[in-house]
DNA sequence: TTGACATATTCCCATTACGGCATATATTAA
DNA sequence: TTAATATATGCCGTAATGGGAATATGTCAA
């Protein structure tokens, strides 16, 4: 079984570095008072060929990161909120690893002194883990 | 050119669900206060092949989102926020995008009543897209 | 109708990922 | 040393990518 495909979710729709740029340059536009860019707009800004421009605003609309309109002969595309707000609330999940890090680094300093105190200790391998940790049970909960 | 490497940055690593499953179990080991995991619990929360959960774990520390520690002839794995924090920023630069929806539908909401009063509107193509914005002008700043 | 304009779609290709399986490496135990 | 345990790595086949170029589709203008 390959790679999930790009437009399974917005996590692999913003994998690809060039889409975020495109959302940059929507967000820029948004900024600016122009929440709706046509394509040909986003071909100027970001000096690509017009078919990946076109493509990649396809995998992100299949996503839900953006959305479409027309006008005309034109199609005006904007940021959809919503899915990459699916990205940000599972990251959040995660926000103690970051938030909590300076705690966690100066417990990890005074454990250090502490070990320097009475001998030389093994380099550490990333200092954010050398916390000395309970040993685990073989067969944890699940 | 193919799609960009999973190990470009957490970006590309997280895309694949099965990766954010793996990080999903190591933050609950972390709740359940084993901020370490050896990948043999992983083997048995997850009931994976462990060559493939060993596969996942590479690429989440070849981006810097876990961190691994040796334990005799155990490799001790946790998560290191920072990758993660990368992407919750990006996407923090879009909040705005969701967390002013509801102003945005009560405004579209007025816009469509003001409309019906004149006369019988063209179908909205996304609800949240229907505010009459200016005429873009043909080349943008940047 | 014909042409210009705006955008999407198709085809081709080189590259890479994922999963499965087998095997290598490293550490502890006997 | 030899065996057992814990984990990583290599190889394979399949599938899908992103870029380039050409072309199709749709809309407005003359």
């Amino acid at each position: 079984m390959p790679r999930a495909a790009t437009t399974l979710d917005p996590f692999n729709a913003i994998a690809e570095p060039k889409r975020r740029e495109v959302l940059d340059a929507l967000a820029k536009a948004s900024a600016a008072g122009n929440p709706e860019v046509p394509v040909n707009d986003l071909v100027n800004l970001l000096q690509w060929p017009q078919p990946q421009v076109s493509k990649h605003l396809a995998v992100l609309r299949e996503v839900g990161i953006v959305a479409v309109r027309r006008r005309g002969r034109e199609r005006l595309y904007s940021i959809d909120g919503e899915g990459l707000k699916s990205i940000h609330d599972w990251t959040a999940m995660f926000d103690r690893f970051w938030t909590h890090n300076l705690d966690r680094i100066k417990r990890h300093a005074e454990a250090a002194a502490r070990a320097a105190a009475s001998g030389p200790a093994p380099l550490p391998v990333h200092p954010l883990l050398n916390i000395p940790s309970p040993r685990s049970p073989r067969t944890p909960e699940h």
